[in-house]
DNA sequence: TACCCTACCCGTACAAAGTACGATGGGCAA
DNA sequence: TTGCCCATCGTACTTTGTACGGGTAGGGTA
């Protein structure tokens, strides 16, 4: 076992928090996981919340970034995927990816890049800003919602889903129920499809207004 | 001073939250702001899991539903609107929006309105279900950015861009610079535009491909 | 060898949080 | 008046972040 160090700290809080969720996350729980006694833990970050900027600076490197020698639109699709999957693997993450004051050097490279390739596709400053706005929000609010799912296809679902109908009353809502037992419960329904869904029509939407 | 109440209870603390954040509010600042000491709240809510149930459930009901008489892009605009305001002025409740094991009535009742919306515009089960997923991302994802803003727009934000550029390598990130130099401190910048340029542009697309 | 410095690591302790448990007190029915 | 009920509260326990200061090992210097 090396010496413990700022990196190992924020590798193992991006685990710790991957097996028991951000609340879960505490200090103490962390220093188990590193076979440390807590305060050693002070010796090499701040506080918690320095730990927490270097854990989405962590997941901010682990997305994808698009090539100078792509095209934008298969460069940003690249990203988009890529950055889903991420935050799949890491579902405490998204709602604090824009929340750090202190942005982190991947961070930084990050949105850096991506600006990068629109420039570079001759966007313009406008177009560049209403394109990363757009599908920023379409990737985060779309790994939110996924990561509210107790699954997102498979058998899980179908008992999942059952126990959620069995307690509502399908008088006061028929589309919902409706649309849970006819889609959801078809048998086929993946959630995880309907991001490619949205994607393409967003880029195909981008592609048409230039 | 009325008796004290669930209902009391959950609407103070939406205002708590909606001043110091979700991460500072507290049984014991809630019970402060009731003019009530701590334990006497779990006299009328569970525990702060219920009361946060609760909180969530009151953004809901606070978002306008498309009517019956409307067509789907209509209602679907202004229910997209309505929610980003809304969101907006509780940024705590963007992260939670989906994660409620338990949603309440005004969740239900507004996934409920939304589906009866598109299902009545002749939208398949399958159609419908990309259609809310990709509002719903854009919305929350739109959301959870403009929290992190510290600012959308107005003269605080040109201080607080040019605080971040003084700290930055303009040789590192070149086009990151670069578009907040020439976009974000341009002058008329306000992010707020992006939301109806994204959500146009997806309206926009999602007509065509009826 | 004797000393000490530095880099780590940890023991203890305190404030703030959620909340279990049981007491209190004031109003209403009989 | 007596008895009861129930909204409110006091106290206390557990868990958290982390301040403060004390160890300890290993290497450099005299």
């Amino acid at each position: 076992m090396p010496p413990l160090s700022a990196d190992r700290v924020i590798e193992a809080a991006v685990e710790v928090a991957d097996d028991i969720g951000i609340d879960a996350f505490t200090i103490r729980r962390l220093a188990t996981a590193l076979d440390v006694k807590p305060m050693t833990i002070y010796h090499h970050v701040a506080n918690k919340e320095a730990i927490i900027d270097g854990m989405v600076d962590a997941v901010f490197a682990e997305i994808e970034l698009p090539t100078t020698d792509e095209d934008w639109r298969t460069g940003m699709r690249l990203r988009a995927v890529s950055a889903r999957e991420v935050l799949a693997r890491h579902p405490w993450a998204t709602p604090l990816l824009d929340s750090r004051a202190n942005p982190g050097p991947a961070t930084l490279r990050h949105h850096n890049t991506v600006l990068g390739c629109l420039s570079g596709a001759g966007f313009s400053f406008e177009m560049a800003g209403h394109t990363m706005a757009l599908l920023d929000a379409f990737v985060y609010g779309f790994a939110l919602q996924e990561a509210a799912l107790p699954a997102t296809s498979g058998d899980h679902m179908d008992e999942l889903a059952d126990d959620v109908m069995s307690q509502l009353d399908p008088e006061a809502y028929p589309h919902f129920v409706a649309f849970v037992e006819k889609r959801v419960l078809a048998g086929d329904y993946d959630f995880a499809d309907e991001f490619t869904f949205g994607l393409d029509l967003i880029l195909d939407a981008l592609e048409q207004r230039l």
